[in-house]
DNA sequence: ACTAACAGATGCATGCATTGATAGATGCAA
DNA sequence: TTGCATCTATCAATGCATGCATCTGTTAGT
């Protein structure tokens, strides 16, 4: 389902991406603040395993760009920047736009509406029960239910790659801005609608406008 | 500049890098043929390093999706598919038609046309002293240099990512269809000029149009 | 202000346990 | 007896832990 880094942790899944997965919410949560420096050996305690699953976890975790790796220093965790916003909703809007365009010319939109009406329910349950990181979550899912139904599989890999830093994005959207949810759940739902009308033009003139709203009012 | 990792790995690049810059190398110019499996100890013994730097370098390999990675049993190199192609490609296109009209209504393409025809020229030379991998390096520059121009990070790092990818291709293409190169010279030719005389429209429709005729005739 | 020693962190090497595949042996049925 | 399925033992490769060398930033001392 194109899900986000946490969400398909199981028990049996290997040391690194459990402390990759970890790591990634203790930054999006913000429990480890932009600037700290992280260690190898921190992590590896915090999880109780060694060091080299914790090495492979900060690689990871830098090509989420949620820290950046300085070499024989250590893992400073990142800053969201306004630069880096505006790139990252600008490849997202990109692939969306794309999505959208190449359901009009093959299946529709129809089969995509019924989705993105239960992650809009799951947006909205998260939110009342003050789960930030899962609305960041189901928010993040929304947008890939739409990339994903274009079917490309590189961007559906680049999207992956993108999505801790998207969820940070919007966990911290909301975090700030709060009065921008309604915003958001407004288009997200006139978006589903258009979807389920099968208004493909109209569809990707909202995207466009749905990020400036959302993000950079 | 945007190169390629074989391009920027010198002495002293950690022993990782050099692994994966070289296995990549050697998988693109089909030393090592699609399908067979790839195992730590062999890289590590080749390089002369330890497993610990190759195991590293496979995971860098599997991000470029040069290998993939089957738990417990080592790293199979994997096939070009049409799918493949087709996605990567239509990536790279999305990429460089937004880049483009980015520029169209910022500092216009003057700037990029002089990279374009220098890199055109190390196509060119490299084509004709036999180095192909030289030239697949060249042909992602030069699509490279165009999409960079759109000022996007997020999309720069996308694309170093399929880098490797992307000169995979164009290397196949230069071995499987050699007369395409014919075709391809002409498009960034007249890509170059149109970059020249600043006709970012024509210049968007001739990318779409480039892409088909280069890898889908 | 300059230098030198120190401490902390990575970069890399190496050893051990675990696991998945495979070849060979074994037993059973035709 | 031969063919086939199954079971087992072995082996190769990873997953992970750990130890040592190297490098960088810092601090104490002159």
């Amino acid at each position: 389902m194109l899900t986000l880094p946490w969400e398909r942790i199981d028990d049996s899944s290997p040391i690194a991406a459990k402390m990759a997965a970890w790591a990634a919410r203790e930054i999006i949560e913000q429990r480890f603040a932009p600037g700290i420096l992280l260690t190898e050996a921190e992590l590896a305690a915090a999880q109780g395993a060694s060091r080299t699953p914790a090495r492979e976890a900060m690689l990871q975790l830098e090509r989420w760009r949620l820290v950046r790796l300085v070499p024989k220093k250590g893992a400073i965790v990142t800053t969201v920047t306004g630069s880096e916003r505006r790139d990252l909703l600008a490849v997202r809007v990109l692939f969306e736009v794309d999505a959208a365009h190449a359901l009009k010319s093959a299946s529709g939109l129809e089969p995509v509406a019924a989705d993105l009406r239960t992650l809009l329910d799951r947006q909205r349950q998260a939110l009342n029960a003050g789960d930030t990181l899962g609305f960041a979550s189901a928010d993040y899912s929304f947008h890939a239910r739409i990339i994903r139904s274009g079917g490309n599989a590189v961007v559906d890999e680049m999207l992956t790659t993108m999505g801790p830093r998207l969820a940070r994005l919007t966990y911290q959207a909301v975090i700030d801005r709060p009065g921008s949810l309604d915003t958001l759940f407004d288009e997200h739902a006139e978006l589903t609608d258009l979807a389920e009308r099968s208004d493909a033009d109209a569809f990707g003139a909202l995207i466009r406008r749905h990020i400036d709203a959302t993000h950079f009012a």
